[in-house]
DNA sequence: AGCTATTTATAATG
DNA sequence: TCATTATAAATAGCT
């Protein structure tokens, strides 16, 4: 694949093998990449340069893979040990392993994965499944952003209360002057019933928006702030 | 470098992602020699299957590029150490037992289980991921429902087909009588037109359902069973 | 397991 | 080393 057809012998001149090496080295680590995430296998790629240089590819660790080797290759060995403790801890892992693997297997499908082989009345309690989840979601949504709203309207009835301080002080000290015309309500009681107000709104919003577009619920609580 | 482009994710049909597997091992198996010869290189290379089985190749020995590497790594390979080997295993039933516990919680929360500890924005992550999901569900459960309607049909009409030549039987038999009054018409292609509007009905309340309550989908199907 | 239309890797070159 | 490009090689989708 190249200008011309090469022969696989050694490259002679040290130069061009260096620069085959370079780019071969490269092509060949993108596919162990690519085996590896296609083909959901794991793989341990270790080259030395003929100038001795280290260089490596494991999808998940270098160690991980050689210990998966030796102990794959005892396996083949199949030297019969009568280590039971071994066994057991071996025969747990593969039972593990299984475990895990069905777990990851229902939920890529779940995830709207592979749902080929699925019929009708799987993909049904697939779907209702789906929406009792997406029902209690959405209601521990609403109650988190409920009582976020909450908090805000606290402090905001806090901020209000200390401003309304401020300007009493403001009142005393300095007489019924102008300073009180283009500023917000003093007085404390009155400006959290103003406030709590879109608090209802926010609540029937949310309780109506059960299978529709919701993502604006949060901006609620910001909104309000300063 | 096929009949078209692939995106490198994991494949999710096991028989292609077997035979991908299968192709593409050998082709880097055949790098990794070429790599060896034409540069002088000691390669080697671990795969394991996602079933587990192991593929190796190496330009020398395994054993010696795994000293290598270990030498280069300034790591010393304990794998030789009977008594290592059973902690080894340990470590690997903990760290599995771990993945299947955070697996579980996962597939539980999902699930509509515990929701606490969620903030607003995981849960409307969970929440879009689930909506994805069950539109992926419903579109595929849209077409089978639909096919499974299209061979109803067929075999509606293959039995109005078959009363129809026996309504002509009958004719034929004892001539133009009150037979033919209170049945349903004798001639087969005007049968199969009046069944199919029902079709195109069932056809368009799918697609208008991609939101909404769909269960009564399925009773399409049903509801035309003699 | 084959067969090709395509994509991808890379040898040669600037 | 870097970029370009003509060509060889690998392989995805079929059968």
């Amino acid at each position: 694949m190249g200008r011309g057809k090469i022969v696989i012998r050694r490259i002679d001149n040290s130069t061009s093998r260096q620069v085959t090496f370079s780019k071969r080295r490269n092509g060949i680590f993108k596919k162990a990449k690519e085996l590896a995430i296609l083909c959901d296998a794991e793989v341990g790629l270790m080259i030395f340069s003929s100038t001795g240089r280290l260089y490596e590819y494991s999808s998940t660790s270098m160690k991980s893979v050689i210990d998966r080797y030796g102990k794959s290759k005892d396996e083949q060995q199949a030297v019969a040990n009568p280590n039971s403790e071994l066994k057991f801890w071996q025969r747990e892992a593969a039972s593990l392993r299984q475990q895990l693997h069905n777990l990851q297997e229902n939920h890529r499908q779940l995830m709207g994965g592979d749902l080929s082989g699925l019929n009708v009345k799987e993909l049904q309690s697939l779907e209702n499944q789906l929406e009792i989840s997406l029902r209690s979601i959405r209601t521990k949504k609403g109650s988190l952003v409920h009582q976020e709203n909450m908090e805000l309207y606290k402090k905001i009835s806090l901020i209000r209360q200390e401003n309304a301080e401020l300007y009493k002080k403001i009142y005393e000290t300095e007489g019924p002057s102008e300073v009180n015309r283009d500023s917000p309500t003093p007085y404390n009681f009155a400006v959290v019933e103003k406030t709590n107000v879109p608090v209802q709104l926010g609540l029937s919003t949310l309780s109506q928006h059960s299978d529709g577009e919701q993502s604006t619920a949060p901006k609620l609580g910001l909104q309000l702030n300063p």
